[in-house]
DNA sequence: TCTGGGGTCCTAGGACCC
DNA sequence: TCTGGGGTCCTAGGACCC
Protein backbone atom coordinates (compact mmCIF):
# COMPACT_ATOMS: atom_id res chain seq x y z
CA UNK A 1 0.00 0.00 0.00
CA UNK A 2 1.19 3.66 -0.84
CA UNK A 3 -0.26 6.78 1.07
CA UNK A 4 -0.11 10.38 -0.76
CA UNK A 5 0.45 12.78 1.87
CA UNK A 6 -0.48 16.02 0.42
CA UNK A 7 -0.28 19.44 1.78
CA UNK A 8 -3.80 21.27 0.94
CA UNK A 9 -3.49 25.10 -0.90
CA UNK A 10 0.38 24.39 0.61
CA UNK A 11 2.09 27.93 -0.18
CA UNK A 12 -1.60 29.82 1.57
CA UNK A 13 -1.54 27.78 4.38
CA UNK A 14 1.82 28.74 4.87
CA UNK A 15 1.23 32.35 4.91
CA UNK A 16 -1.90 31.35 7.08
CA UNK A 17 0.25 29.37 9.63
CA UNK A 18 1.89 32.55 10.59
CA UNK A 19 -1.15 34.42 10.13
CA UNK A 20 -4.16 32.49 11.90
CA UNK A 21 -6.36 36.31 11.26
CA UNK A 22 -5.96 35.22 7.41
CA UNK A 23 -8.09 31.66 8.65
CA UNK A 24 -11.78 31.43 6.35
CA UNK A 25 -10.54 34.51 4.78
CA UNK A 26 -9.03 34.22 0.90
CA UNK A 27 -5.70 34.05 0.33
CA UNK A 28 -3.61 34.09 -3.08
CA UNK A 29 0.40 33.98 -3.29
CA UNK A 30 1.42 35.11 -6.41
CA UNK A 31 4.57 34.20 -8.36
CA UNK A 32 7.65 36.45 -8.90
CA UNK A 33 7.74 39.71 -10.18
CA UNK A 34 3.82 39.74 -8.68
CA UNK A 35 2.82 38.16 -11.72
CA UNK A 36 0.21 35.36 -11.77
CA UNK A 37 -1.47 33.68 -9.05
CA UNK A 38 -0.09 30.27 -8.15
CA UNK A 39 -1.45 29.41 -4.64
CA UNK A 40 -5.31 29.74 -3.26
CA UNK A 41 -7.12 29.41 -0.22
CA UNK A 42 -10.10 27.64 -0.53
CA UNK A 43 -11.88 30.47 -0.13
CA UNK A 44 -9.85 32.21 -2.94
CA UNK A 45 -11.08 29.47 -4.99
CA UNK A 46 -14.62 30.19 -4.55
CA UNK A 47 -14.43 33.83 -5.41
CA UNK A 48 -13.49 32.33 -8.68
CA UNK A 49 -9.99 32.87 -9.20
CA UNK A 50 -8.69 30.48 -11.33
CA UNK A 51 -5.03 29.04 -10.73
CA UNK A 52 -2.75 31.39 -13.06
CA UNK A 53 -4.58 34.23 -13.53
CA UNK A 54 -2.67 37.32 -14.27
CA UNK A 55 -2.21 39.16 -10.99
CA UNK A 56 -3.66 42.88 -13.00
CA UNK A 57 -6.71 41.37 -13.84
CA UNK A 58 -7.94 40.52 -10.62
CA UNK A 59 -6.87 43.39 -8.42
CA UNK A 60 -10.45 45.32 -8.12
CA UNK A 61 -11.75 41.83 -7.21
CA UNK A 62 -9.04 40.87 -5.15
CA UNK A 63 -9.95 44.44 -3.05
CA UNK A 64 -13.49 44.12 -3.67
CA UNK A 65 -13.32 40.85 -1.66
CA UNK A 66 -10.51 41.86 0.67
CA UNK A 67 -8.02 38.86 -0.58
CA UNK A 68 -4.82 38.52 1.55
CA UNK A 69 -2.40 39.01 -1.60
CA UNK A 70 1.63 37.60 -0.89
CA UNK A 71 4.51 37.75 -3.09
CA UNK A 72 6.34 34.35 -2.95
CA UNK A 73 8.00 33.46 -0.09
CA UNK A 74 10.18 30.48 -1.50
CA UNK A 75 12.82 30.37 1.37
CA UNK A 76 9.50 29.97 3.86
CA UNK A 77 7.63 27.48 1.87
CA UNK A 78 10.81 25.62 1.16
CA UNK A 79 11.28 25.37 5.04
CA UNK A 80 8.12 24.49 6.09
CA UNK A 81 8.11 21.75 3.62
CA UNK A 82 10.87 20.22 5.11
CA UNK A 83 9.43 19.90 8.66
CA UNK A 84 6.28 18.80 7.09
CA UNK A 85 8.34 16.11 5.43
CA UNK A 86 10.24 14.91 8.63
CA UNK A 87 6.79 14.65 10.49
CA UNK A 88 6.24 11.96 7.52
CA UNK A 89 8.97 10.43 7.34
CA UNK A 90 8.46 8.86 11.16
CA UNK A 91 5.18 7.12 9.70
CA UNK A 92 7.28 4.83 7.00
CA UNK A 93 10.18 3.50 6.67
CA UNK A 94 10.66 4.37 2.84
CA UNK A 95 8.85 8.23 1.53
CA UNK A 96 9.58 9.58 -1.21
CA UNK A 97 9.28 13.37 -1.31
CA UNK A 98 7.18 14.03 -4.97
CA UNK A 99 7.35 17.74 -5.15
CA UNK A 100 7.93 21.00 -2.67
CA UNK A 101 3.70 19.70 -0.70
CA UNK A 102 3.79 15.91 -1.11
CA UNK A 103 5.52 12.82 -0.46
CA UNK A 104 4.39 9.18 -0.96
CA UNK A 105 5.06 6.96 1.81
CA UNK A 106 5.23 2.88 1.47
CA UNK A 107 2.99 1.65 4.00
CA UNK A 108 3.52 -2.37 2.74
CA UNK A 109 3.30 -4.61 5.29
CA UNK A 110 2.85 -2.06 8.21
CA UNK A 111 0.58 -3.87 10.81
CA UNK A 112 -1.31 -0.99 11.67
CA UNK A 113 -5.30 0.01 10.89
CA UNK A 114 -4.24 2.03 7.85
CA UNK A 115 -7.18 4.86 8.30
CA UNK A 116 -5.98 5.15 11.63
CA UNK A 117 -2.09 5.93 10.38
CA UNK A 118 -3.50 8.52 7.89
CA UNK A 119 -5.16 10.34 10.38
CA UNK A 120 -2.46 10.13 13.19
CA UNK A 121 -0.13 12.02 10.27
CA UNK A 122 -2.82 14.49 9.43
CA UNK A 123 -3.17 15.77 13.29
CA UNK A 124 0.69 15.69 13.92
CA UNK A 125 1.73 17.82 10.89
CA UNK A 126 -1.41 20.46 11.63
CA UNK A 127 -0.48 20.23 15.25
CA UNK A 128 3.33 20.77 14.71
CA UNK A 129 3.79 22.91 11.62
CA UNK A 130 -0.21 24.64 11.42
CA UNK A 131 -0.58 22.84 7.97
CA UNK A 132 -3.68 21.09 6.75
CA UNK A 133 -2.76 17.81 4.62
CA UNK A 134 -4.38 14.95 2.84
CA UNK A 135 -3.75 11.67 2.95
CA UNK A 136 -4.48 8.96 0.33
CA UNK A 137 -3.98 5.24 0.68
CA UNK A 138 -4.33 2.67 -2.05
CA UNK A 139 -2.83 -0.47 -3.77
CA UNK A 140 -1.20 1.73 -6.43
CA UNK A 141 0.71 5.32 -6.65
CA UNK A 142 -2.41 6.14 -9.29
CA UNK A 143 -4.82 4.95 -6.98
CA UNK A 144 -2.97 6.46 -3.59
CA UNK A 145 -3.92 9.89 -5.96
CA UNK A 146 -7.42 9.43 -6.37
CA UNK A 147 -7.53 8.41 -2.87
CA UNK A 148 -6.05 11.56 -1.82
CA UNK A 149 -8.22 13.75 -4.21
CA UNK A 150 -11.37 12.05 -2.49
CA UNK A 151 -9.71 13.02 1.26
CA UNK A 152 -9.64 16.66 0.24
CA UNK A 153 -12.55 16.85 -1.71
CA UNK A 154 -14.57 15.16 1.39
CA UNK A 155 -12.57 16.60 4.35
CA UNK A 156 -15.70 16.49 6.72
CA UNK A 157 -16.74 13.44 6.00
CA UNK A 158 -13.01 11.28 5.87
CA UNK A 159 -11.40 13.46 8.61
CA UNK A 160 -8.62 14.15 5.59
CA UNK A 161 -7.93 10.14 5.10
CA UNK A 162 -9.50 7.77 2.31
CA UNK A 163 -8.15 4.39 2.11
CA UNK A 164 -8.95 2.24 -0.99
CA UNK A 165 -8.34 -1.33 0.19
CA UNK A 166 -11.56 -2.88 -1.44
CA UNK A 167 -12.36 -3.26 -5.35
CA UNK A 168 -15.72 -1.80 -4.89
CA UNK A 169 -13.89 1.42 -3.31
CA UNK A 170 -11.77 1.08 -6.23
CA UNK A 171 -14.17 1.03 -8.96
CA UNK A 172 -16.57 3.50 -6.67
CA UNK A 173 -13.87 6.33 -6.70
CA UNK A 174 -12.53 5.34 -10.51
CA UNK A 175 -16.52 6.44 -11.52
CA UNK A 176 -16.64 9.60 -9.20
CA UNK A 177 -13.04 10.87 -10.84
CA UNK A 178 -12.97 12.57 -14.33
CA UNK A 179 -10.75 11.54 -16.68
CA UNK A 180 -8.93 15.04 -16.75
CA UNK A 181 -8.39 14.81 -13.08
CA UNK A 182 -6.29 11.72 -13.73
CA UNK A 183 -2.89 11.93 -12.36
CA UNK A 184 -0.71 11.39 -15.71
CA UNK A 185 -3.44 12.74 -17.50
CA UNK A 186 -2.84 16.26 -19.01
CA UNK A 187 -4.70 18.41 -20.73
CA UNK A 188 -3.90 17.42 -24.25
CA UNK A 189 -5.13 13.48 -23.65
CA UNK A 190 -8.14 14.68 -21.72
CA UNK A 191 -9.12 16.74 -25.19
CA UNK A 192 -8.11 13.34 -26.98
CA UNK A 193 -10.41 11.20 -24.33
CA UNK A 194 -13.48 13.10 -24.30
CA UNK A 195 -13.92 14.03 -27.52
CA UNK A 196 -14.36 9.82 -28.32
CA UNK A 197 -17.04 9.72 -25.16
CA UNK A 198 -14.20 8.72 -21.99
CA UNK A 199 -15.84 11.21 -19.23
CA UNK A 200 -14.74 9.17 -15.92
CA UNK A 201 -11.26 7.30 -15.06
CA UNK A 202 -13.43 4.01 -15.22
CA UNK A 203 -14.38 4.65 -18.87
CA UNK A 204 -10.58 5.10 -19.04
CA UNK A 205 -9.81 2.25 -17.96
CA UNK A 206 -12.06 0.14 -19.75
CA UNK A 207 -10.27 1.32 -22.81
CA UNK A 208 -8.94 -1.41 -25.33
CA UNK A 209 -5.08 -1.57 -24.49
CA UNK A 210 -4.42 -1.07 -28.21
CA UNK A 211 -5.83 2.01 -28.30
CA UNK A 212 -4.13 3.63 -25.44
CA UNK A 213 -0.85 2.37 -26.66
CA UNK A 214 -1.80 4.09 -29.74
CA UNK A 215 -2.62 7.56 -29.10
CA UNK A 216 -0.85 7.55 -25.64
CA UNK A 217 2.39 5.35 -25.62
CA UNK A 218 2.99 3.14 -22.90
CA UNK A 219 2.98 6.18 -20.49
CA UNK A 220 -1.07 5.44 -21.07
CA UNK A 221 -1.04 1.82 -20.52
CA UNK A 222 0.89 1.89 -17.29
CA UNK A 223 -1.26 4.33 -15.73
CA UNK A 224 -4.42 2.12 -17.14
CA UNK A 225 -2.48 -0.72 -15.25
CA UNK A 226 -2.01 1.11 -11.88
CA UNK A 227 -5.76 2.12 -12.25
CA UNK A 228 -6.55 -1.25 -12.14
CA UNK A 229 -4.57 -2.07 -9.48
CA UNK A 230 -1.75 -3.52 -10.55
CA UNK A 231 1.16 -1.26 -9.40
CA UNK A 232 3.02 0.23 -12.47
CA UNK A 233 5.18 2.44 -10.32
CA UNK A 234 7.23 2.17 -7.31
CA UNK A 235 8.76 4.30 -4.73
CA UNK A 236 11.67 6.01 -6.35
CA UNK A 237 15.11 6.91 -4.61
CA UNK A 238 15.76 10.32 -4.33
CA UNK A 239 18.55 11.11 -6.71
CA UNK A 240 20.95 13.38 -7.93
CA UNK A 241 18.75 16.12 -10.15
CA UNK A 242 19.20 15.45 -14.37
CA UNK A 243 19.05 19.25 -15.13
CA UNK A 244 19.28 22.09 -13.64
CA UNK A 245 17.20 25.17 -14.52
CA UNK A 246 17.68 29.13 -13.48
CA UNK A 247 14.74 31.20 -15.91
CA UNK A 248 13.24 34.67 -15.17
CA UNK A 249 10.83 36.79 -17.17
CA UNK A 250 12.23 40.29 -17.07
CA UNK A 251 10.02 43.09 -15.58
CA UNK A 252 10.07 44.77 -18.63
CA UNK A 253 11.68 44.07 -22.28
CA UNK A 254 15.44 44.39 -23.06
CA UNK A 255 16.41 45.46 -26.17
CA UNK A 256 20.21 45.47 -26.01
CA UNK A 257 22.85 42.59 -25.87
CA UNK A 258 23.96 43.89 -23.18
CA UNK A 259 20.85 44.09 -20.89
CA UNK A 260 20.25 40.41 -21.69
CA UNK A 261 23.63 39.63 -21.18
CA UNK A 262 23.94 40.43 -17.39
CA UNK A 263 20.82 38.47 -16.57
CA UNK A 264 22.34 35.25 -18.46
CA UNK A 265 25.30 35.75 -16.87
CA UNK A 266 23.72 35.40 -13.45
CA UNK A 267 21.45 32.58 -14.19
CA UNK A 268 24.11 30.66 -15.07
CA UNK A 269 26.07 31.66 -12.03
CA UNK A 270 23.36 30.30 -9.90
CA UNK A 271 22.61 27.30 -11.94
CA UNK A 272 26.74 26.30 -11.02
CA UNK A 273 26.07 27.25 -7.34
CA UNK A 274 23.56 24.33 -7.63
CA UNK A 275 25.39 22.43 -9.31
CA UNK A 276 27.86 22.46 -6.65
CA UNK A 277 26.00 21.93 -4.12
CA UNK A 278 24.78 18.37 -5.09
CA UNK A 279 28.78 18.10 -6.00
CA UNK A 280 27.78 17.25 -9.89
CA UNK A 281 29.97 18.58 -13.05
CA UNK A 282 27.90 19.18 -16.34
CA UNK A 283 29.15 18.66 -19.92
CA UNK A 284 26.20 20.54 -21.77
CA UNK A 285 24.28 23.39 -20.79
CA UNK A 286 21.34 25.23 -22.92
CA UNK A 287 20.45 28.89 -23.25
CA UNK A 288 17.17 30.25 -23.94
CA UNK A 289 15.46 33.76 -24.87
CA UNK A 290 12.06 34.75 -25.82
CA UNK A 291 10.12 38.13 -27.02
CA UNK A 292 7.65 39.42 -25.10
CA UNK A 293 4.77 37.12 -26.63
CA UNK A 294 1.97 39.64 -25.35
CA UNK A 295 2.92 42.44 -27.68
CA UNK A 296 1.96 40.92 -30.48
CA UNK A 297 2.24 43.60 -32.88
CA UNK A 298 6.03 43.48 -32.12
CA UNK A 299 8.42 41.56 -33.82
CA UNK A 300 8.22 37.22 -32.57
CA UNK A 301 11.48 36.09 -31.72
CA UNK A 302 12.14 32.56 -29.62
CA UNK A 303 15.67 30.87 -29.93
CA UNK A 304 17.94 28.26 -27.93
CA UNK A 305 21.20 26.50 -28.36
CA UNK A 306 22.74 23.76 -26.83
CA UNK A 307 26.77 24.24 -25.83
CA UNK A 308 28.55 21.13 -25.52
CA UNK A 309 31.61 21.02 -23.36
CA UNK A 310 34.88 19.52 -23.92
CA UNK A 311 34.83 18.66 -20.61
CA UNK A 312 33.15 18.54 -17.75
CA UNK A 313 32.92 21.61 -15.06
CA UNK A 314 31.08 22.77 -12.54
CA UNK A 315 33.39 26.30 -12.28
CA UNK A 316 31.19 29.56 -12.45
CA UNK A 317 33.57 30.84 -14.70
CA UNK A 318 33.95 28.53 -17.42
CA UNK A 319 29.99 27.62 -17.11
CA UNK A 320 29.27 31.28 -17.48
CA UNK A 321 31.76 31.29 -20.59
CA UNK A 322 29.70 29.08 -21.99
CA UNK A 323 26.40 30.75 -21.14
CA UNK A 324 27.80 33.84 -23.03
CA UNK A 325 28.93 32.14 -26.16
CA UNK A 326 25.65 29.97 -26.91
CA UNK A 327 23.75 33.28 -26.13
CA UNK A 328 26.13 35.47 -28.31
CA UNK A 329 25.16 32.96 -31.48
CA UNK A 330 21.44 33.34 -31.04
CA UNK A 331 20.89 36.92 -29.90
CA UNK A 332 19.32 39.17 -32.66
CA UNK A 333 19.01 42.68 -33.06
CA UNK A 334 15.63 44.48 -32.97
CA UNK A 335 13.94 42.01 -30.46
CA UNK A 336 12.64 42.84 -27.18
CA UNK A 337 13.25 40.14 -25.16
CA UNK A 338 11.06 39.11 -22.27
CA UNK A 339 12.61 36.12 -20.68
CA UNK A 340 15.10 34.19 -20.67
CA UNK A 341 17.16 30.70 -19.33
CA UNK A 342 20.10 28.63 -18.53
CA UNK A 343 19.63 25.19 -18.39
CA UNK A 344 22.45 22.84 -17.60
CA UNK A 345 22.29 18.97 -18.14
CA UNK A 346 24.43 15.81 -18.64
CA UNK A 347 25.84 15.50 -15.59
CA UNK A 348 28.57 13.71 -14.20
CA UNK A 349 29.88 13.18 -10.00
CA UNK A 350 32.64 15.30 -9.78
CA UNK A 351 34.57 12.95 -7.89
CA UNK A 352 34.66 10.31 -10.69
CA UNK A 353 34.87 11.36 -14.62
CA UNK A 354 36.29 10.55 -18.03
CA UNK A 355 39.46 13.07 -18.10
CA UNK A 356 39.82 14.45 -21.90
CA UNK A 357 42.85 13.93 -23.49
CA UNK A 358 43.17 17.58 -24.87
CA UNK A 359 41.21 19.85 -22.36
CA UNK A 360 40.34 20.11 -19.03
CA UNK A 361 38.86 22.36 -17.14
CA UNK A 362 41.26 24.82 -15.01
CA UNK A 363 42.61 23.42 -11.96
CA UNK A 364 42.77 26.25 -9.96
CA UNK A 365 38.74 27.15 -10.18
CA UNK A 366 37.59 24.24 -7.64
CA UNK A 367 39.46 26.39 -4.83
CA UNK A 368 38.05 29.66 -5.77
CA UNK A 369 34.67 28.42 -6.34
CA UNK A 370 34.62 26.82 -2.89
CA UNK A 371 35.83 30.12 -1.36
CA UNK A 372 33.30 32.17 -3.29
CA UNK A 373 30.29 29.69 -1.98
CA UNK A 374 31.86 29.57 1.55
CA UNK A 375 31.69 33.50 1.54
CA UNK A 376 28.04 33.76 0.21
CA UNK A 377 27.04 31.43 1.93
CA UNK A 378 28.41 32.86 5.64
CA UNK A 379 27.35 36.60 4.57
CA UNK A 380 24.66 36.12 1.66
CA UNK A 381 25.65 37.01 -2.15
CA UNK A 382 28.80 38.97 -1.48
CA UNK A 383 31.73 37.87 -4.35
CA UNK A 384 30.10 38.07 -7.28
CA UNK A 385 31.21 38.38 -11.46
CA UNK A 386 31.88 42.14 -12.83
CA UNK A 387 29.68 40.50 -16.19
CA UNK A 388 26.89 40.21 -13.41
CA UNK A 389 24.20 42.32 -13.33
CA UNK A 390 24.15 44.64 -10.22
CA UNK A 391 22.49 43.67 -6.84
CA UNK A 392 20.14 46.65 -6.71
CA UNK A 393 18.44 44.91 -9.33
CA UNK A 394 15.59 43.30 -7.66
CA UNK A 395 11.85 41.38 -8.36
CA UNK A 396 9.11 43.05 -7.72
CA UNK A 397 8.02 41.71 -4.55
CA UNK A 398 5.64 43.86 -3.20
CA UNK A 399 3.42 42.02 -0.50
CA UNK A 400 6.31 39.57 0.57
CA UNK A 401 5.86 37.96 4.47
CA UNK A 402 8.49 38.02 6.58
CA UNK A 403 11.32 35.02 6.42
CA UNK A 404 9.73 33.92 9.76
CA UNK A 405 11.75 30.88 9.99
CA UNK A 406 14.99 31.63 8.21
CA UNK A 407 17.55 33.76 8.08
CA UNK A 408 18.66 36.07 4.83
CA UNK A 409 20.45 33.17 3.33
CA UNK A 410 17.92 30.50 4.08
CA UNK A 411 19.82 29.20 7.59
CA UNK A 412 17.21 28.27 9.87
CA UNK A 413 17.16 30.90 13.50
CA UNK A 414 13.26 29.74 14.39
CA UNK A 415 12.26 26.67 16.23
CA UNK A 416 8.40 25.98 16.16
C1' DT B 1 1.83 49.22 -17.35
C1' DC B 2 1.43 44.51 -15.34
C1' DT B 3 0.96 37.76 -17.92
C1' DG B 4 5.75 32.06 -13.31
C1' DG B 5 9.42 28.56 -12.67
C1' DG B 6 11.57 24.04 -12.39
C1' DG B 7 11.51 19.45 -13.27
C1' DT B 8 10.87 14.18 -15.64
C1' DC B 9 10.00 10.84 -19.20
C1' DC B 10 9.05 9.23 -23.97
C1' DT B 11 9.40 9.09 -29.00
C1' DA B 12 10.34 10.02 -33.83
C1' DG B 13 13.73 10.75 -36.80
C1' DG B 14 18.47 11.64 -38.14
C1' DA B 15 23.30 10.15 -38.12
C1' DC B 16 26.05 6.57 -38.08
C1' DC B 17 27.69 1.64 -38.13
C1' DC B 18 28.35 -3.02 -40.47
C1' DT C 1 11.68 0.92 -63.55
C1' DC C 2 13.98 -1.41 -60.14
C1' DT C 3 17.47 1.00 -55.12
C1' DG C 4 18.81 -3.96 -48.36
C1' DG C 5 18.48 -4.89 -43.66
C1' DG C 6 19.44 -4.44 -39.07
C1' DG C 7 21.35 -2.25 -35.48
C1' DT C 8 22.78 1.86 -31.83
C1' DC C 9 23.08 6.42 -30.21
C1' DC C 10 21.66 11.10 -29.85
C1' DT C 11 18.54 14.95 -29.67
C1' DA C 12 14.65 18.13 -30.19
C1' DG C 13 10.25 18.52 -29.03
C1' DG C 14 6.03 17.05 -26.83
C1' DA C 15 3.43 15.77 -22.84
C1' DC C 16 3.14 15.64 -18.30
C1' DC C 17 3.85 16.97 -13.24
C1' DC C 18 3.77 20.46 -9.17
Amino acid sequence: MFALVDCNNFYASCERAFNPSLNNHPVVVLSNNDGCVIARSNEAKELGIPMGAPAFEYRYLFERHHVAVFSANFSLYGDMSHRVMTILSDYSPNQEIYSIDECFLDLSNMLVDLQEHGLAMRKQVLQWTGIPVSVGIAPTKALAKAANRIAKKFTVRTGGTYVIDTDEKRIKALKWLAVEDVWGIGRRNARKLNSIGVKTAYDFCRLSRTWVLNNMTVVGTRLQDDLNGIPTLDMEPVELKQSIATTRTFENDYRTYDEVKERVCTFAVTCAEKLRQQHSLCNALEVFIQSNRFKEEDEQYSNSITVKFPFPTSSTLEIVDFALQGLQSIFKKGIGYKRAGVVLMRFVPDNEYQQSLFFKSNPKHALLMNAIDQLNSKYGTTVRLAAQDKKTHKMKQERLSPKYTTNLNGIINVSL
